[in-house]
DNA sequence: ACCGACGTTGTAGCGTCACTTCATGGACGT
DNA sequence: ACGTCCATGAAGTGACGCTACAACGTCGGT
């Protein structure tokens, strides 16, 4: 019952197959179909069970897989039980961000990581839909996603995954500086019928919001583009080319674009962090997230919550 | 960080040193120095120290031998959840026990485990030392213990030790069939006095309780013998050689002998299950542990406690 | 204070296990 | 019906861990 056997069945499930969960481990497809076998083998029943081209887990291996969780939390407390007599944690974290959380938040944890010394943090801006963000933990130590606000928790979470909150961000109405409405302090969803809308490609997150927020009763809003690179939405903003809905803290600094706050919808998205709950036990892990708590606190305002560590 | 390694450090603290880790796991006193050493290495820092002619773990060694508790429980935790997706738990368990113990709880536990069918249980008698007990734990399942009630808890409990109560059994006093307090429903401490006694070995659980009962005020009870056996005591007991405290539902078969209650103080020793937390994990353990505290309940008179498994 | 003995630590040799490469068998989509 | 993708199996190779043997240090006895 090898501890390495039983992560790469935790991979396959989150990875939904062979073939992904290779990929990640950095291992060629034959190897981990070995290791489900002698690892189906040893435990006396069948582990998966082919479906299509593919295969997934079946009820004994997704409970195994969920005792599997609990073994490579054991096993990062211990590393970590280590780690606390060396002098000052060190090592290399991986972080991913979506872009505008990169923007707003990288530059500063990088300088002040790079304070407390001996750690070495990658960077990665992964740009994928709100599903897919779970599964980046298997290549990446922290997860820097987003969702709408008021929108459901992260799926998995907290057995497969911890979830750290960051911030809060509200989505503001991006019009072009000389837009009719650029004066007003604030507008009204009602302002913004017949409007032109640039909104970011289907199943990525706050996708969602601008249909609550820009329909009118019974109508669907007028979607004129799909662009996902908020810079580049700015830029399409201030040329005229229609309007957007854009988080406060990371748009609006191009000279051509104004954001208007909306009144009466509450429109906002969440920032946080996502770990994997074996890697939230790594002592430098959690050296660096504490680092990233401290820098969404200071770049969204008001600190979202007295977060130390992974929560533990 | 490999499971096998971190149950080889633990084994080297509960056993108190490389050579005796190393009979305990089956292996040379190389291999479990050289896991250690590779351990180390892995850790980056010193787990254990040379004290005399021996080792002992380094502070660091012994938080990570705690979590390498965890990381054997959550192992455990995953071989069970296997194993209940299987028709019944299959396996051979192994079984020790006292002498005494043995003969009363043994016989009916390997009866009512015939019953269940598929596990094989294998059945050994340790005479050792009290504090020897929880060692046992290493090169046996169950470990059936007994300690003079009122004594402290078994030490590492339950951190490192899962402790499952089995009965209690009231301390008499065996005089021979024709003593002059024979005829007696009960006696009392003071009518013991000038009485030559045989006692267990000394460090041998029940021992520090004669010290309580036979002491008169501020003397020592007068040990004319020092026996382990009970079948033996009795046999003395019976042929006139002295008195002596049995256990009441384990002893008093011989014709020759009497157990007199004692009055006035309160005398008996506590019988328990000791296992390791991940040993107590295993599904076949803990069906047998079932039926095991079922037979104490039994033989013991009223049970124990609603104990329900491991006490999970 | 010396000597014997126990127990731990290093080195060479061997076996075993796991991974890669290559080839095969199904299942879906065109 | 064919091509493509995915998972699995078989043989070869490499690395890792264990056993056997030797050396060192330390403790208890005389």
């Amino acid at each position: 019952m090898d501890v390495r056997a039983l992560e790469t069945l935790r991979t396959v499930r989150s990875q939904g197959g062979v073939g992904a969960a290779a990929a990640v481990l950095h291992l060629t497809p034959s190897a981990v179909s070995q290791q489900l076998a002698a690892l189906s083998r040893e435990a006396g029943v069948a582990l998966t069970e082919r479906v299509g081209r593919g295969l997934r887990l079946t009820a004994a291996g997704d409970a195994l897989a969920d005792a599997a969780v609990d073994v490579a939390v054991a096993v990062g407390r211990a590393r970590a039980a280590c780690a606390s007599f060396l002098g000052r944690p060190e090592g290399t974290v991986r972080v991913s961000a979506f872009q505008s959380g990169a923007q707003l938040l990288l530059p500063p944890l990088l300088t002040r990581v790079r304070a407390l010394g001996g750690i070495t943090v990658e960077c990665s801006d992964e740009d994928v839909a709100q599903d897919d963000f779970p599964a980046l933990t298997d290549r990446v130590d922290v997860v820097v996603a987003h969702r709408p606000e008021g929108s459901a928790e992260w799926p998995g979470s907290p057995s497969r995954l911890r979830v750290v909150p960051l911030l809060r961000e509200p989505l503001d109405v991006a019009v072009p500086a000389d837009h009719p409405l650029a004066g007003r302090e604030r507008v009204r969803a009602g302002d913004l019928v017949d409007e032109q809308w640039i909104a970011v490609r289907e199943g990525f997150p706050v996708a969602t919001v601008l249909a609550a927020v820009a329909a009118g009763p019974g109508t669907a809003p007028r979607i004129a583009h799909r662009i996902n690179d908020f810079s580049v939405v700015e830029a399409m903003v201030a040329a005229g080319h229609g309007v957007s809905l854009l988080p406060r803290y990371t748009a609006g600094r191009s000279p051509g674009v104004r954001l208007l706050p909306l009144a009466g919808v509450r429109a906002g998205r969440r920032v946080d962090a996502l770990l994997r709950p074996d890697t939230a036990e790594r002592l430098v892990v959690r050296r660096v997230l504490d680092e990233l708590v401290a820098v969404a606190a200071e770049a969204g305002g008001a600190p979202v919550r007295a977060a130390s560590g992974a929560g533990r």
